[in-house]
DNA sequence: GCACCCGTTGCGTTCTGTGCAACACTCATT
DNA sequence: AATGAGTGTTGCACAGAACGCAACGGGTGC
């Protein structure tokens, strides 16, 4: 929409993945070098960008206080934690936290496995969605039509022979998790992991957030792990409760 | 620099506050509101900015994913943490890493005190330059012209009357803790608040980031945690060890 | 039903961002 | 030393993009 910003926007993930110096950013940008400076320094002066001794840039440590505010004011993060780190001691497998939000789902907390073997996610990170016990834990509670039109545009990419196939699968799929009010991933993500989740619901009954937990194999095999799933239902039904505790009812 | 891009990063700070509806967003970047909502909009689509139920605007979940991947190129943080939680297994306390960046020093990590009384701080938060303990150590290592700059260009609030009063002071301070290697803030941002920290070197010797373990007075005295001195700096030692094992030697 | 408030849209003007070209600087190479 | 290629930086004229305005639409409350 802003042409200016758009391009200063567009080098943050450019240069999250590593320093860049000024010539690579302006090339990737496919703008002028002058052009590339003036967008570098307006978030310099933001605290955005840092430019480190060899004169490289890099994210600036400033998107941490930012992201940190942000998550202050996620409080089903604050409220959940605890609740993960406990499901965590309980069952020893990796648990992720993930909420819905502008089409994507992202996971927004994690407590790691304590077994060797971990499985590679990352806080902040988009899911697959079409795959993920929590995107569909998520996608379930909307209406049905936001529904078709979601599952409609997105990809349905096979990461594996069981990754979901299409918008009809998906759908279905959707149907059951509303129904059973649970989800699982068994190996559509990835051939060897697998995923049980359930939803933490709003004040209003539908979904905000879900958890899950995660682990491949080689430790337990899909139906052990679906032996947890009490436990991940009680845990998650336990961070509703709290959240409806705390939270005030919209003050408008 | 550029105005537009200027306009647009000044409202993240100002979501980071707190939900904030069009109209308030444009009244305090002082420009019309028909202005304010492209911004946002840039902003939407890039994920820095989420549309919650209520129309409002939040900062949106992307920050954390860029956060995140700042993180992961920081090193010395991924280095540090689990030096971290050792100290404070050790001694009980908060155990806070800091790093210097942009005449700021901004808290990078942090392991919460097991004791039920916590001081509180932030990661990303920048922190009090002219007396943490941390800042000290960060700074003492910079060339004289340096040190001098900042030192005049800094404010010196009183926040404590043990605050650090002014420039001269400073620098003294810093020269004194330079000597020494370590540094303490003893009620200089908090009365009830001590700190001891010890700095982590780069292959260079220089300071590249520091850490202090702070605990209130109600939980030990300032000499009880001066005990913890030489404990403090063989982790930062250990640090330094580590880090200089994985650097690899500028590669151009 | 009215008035009010908020977000949204289209548009003409103008200010801002753009790319160019020249400059300054460092670092290798000859 | 001198040359050249590779950086990052500056000033400027032009054009195009962002601006603010005014009008619209869709709620909500009186």
């Amino acid at each position: 929409m802003s042409q200016t910003v758009d391009r200063a926007l567009s080098i943050l993930p450019l240069l999250a993945e590593g320093p860049a110096d000024l010539g690579q950013v302006a090339t990737r940008l496919d703008v002028h070098k002058s052009t590339a400076l003036r967008l570098l320094r307006t978030l310099h002066d933001h605290g955005l960008v840092y430019r480190q001794s060899d004169q490289r840039y890099r994210l600036g440590a400033r998107l941490f206080a930012l992201a940190q505010e942000a998550a202050e004011h996620l409080d089903v993060r604050e409220i959940a934690h605890p609740h993960l780190v406990a499901l965590n001691e309980a069952c020893g497998h990796t648990v992720h936290l993930a909420i819905h939000e502008d089409n994507e789902v992202l996971y927004i907390d994690k407590v790691e496995s304590r077994y060797p073997v971990r499985m590679y996610s990352r806080i902040g990170k988009p899911v697959a969605i079409t795959v993920a016990a929590v995107a569909k834990l998520l996608l379930a509670d909307l209406s049905e039509p936001e529904r078709r039109a979601i599952a409609e545009r997105l990809d349905y990419p096979r990461y594996t022979p069981r990754s979901t196939p299409n918008a009809e699968a998906y759908l279905k799929e959707l149907a059951t998790v509303r129904e059973q009010g649970w989800a699982t991933d068994l190996g559509g993500h990835e051939e060897s992991i697998n995923c049980v989740g359930a939803p933490i619901r709003g004040t209003d009954g539908r979904s905000i957030a879900a958890l899950s937990v995660s682990a491949p194999n080689v430790v337990v095999t899909a139906e052990e792990l679906l032996t947890l799933l009490p436990l991940v239902r009680r845990t998650a039904e336990a961070i509703t409760r709290e959240y409806a505790g705390t939270t005030t009812p919209p003050a408008a």
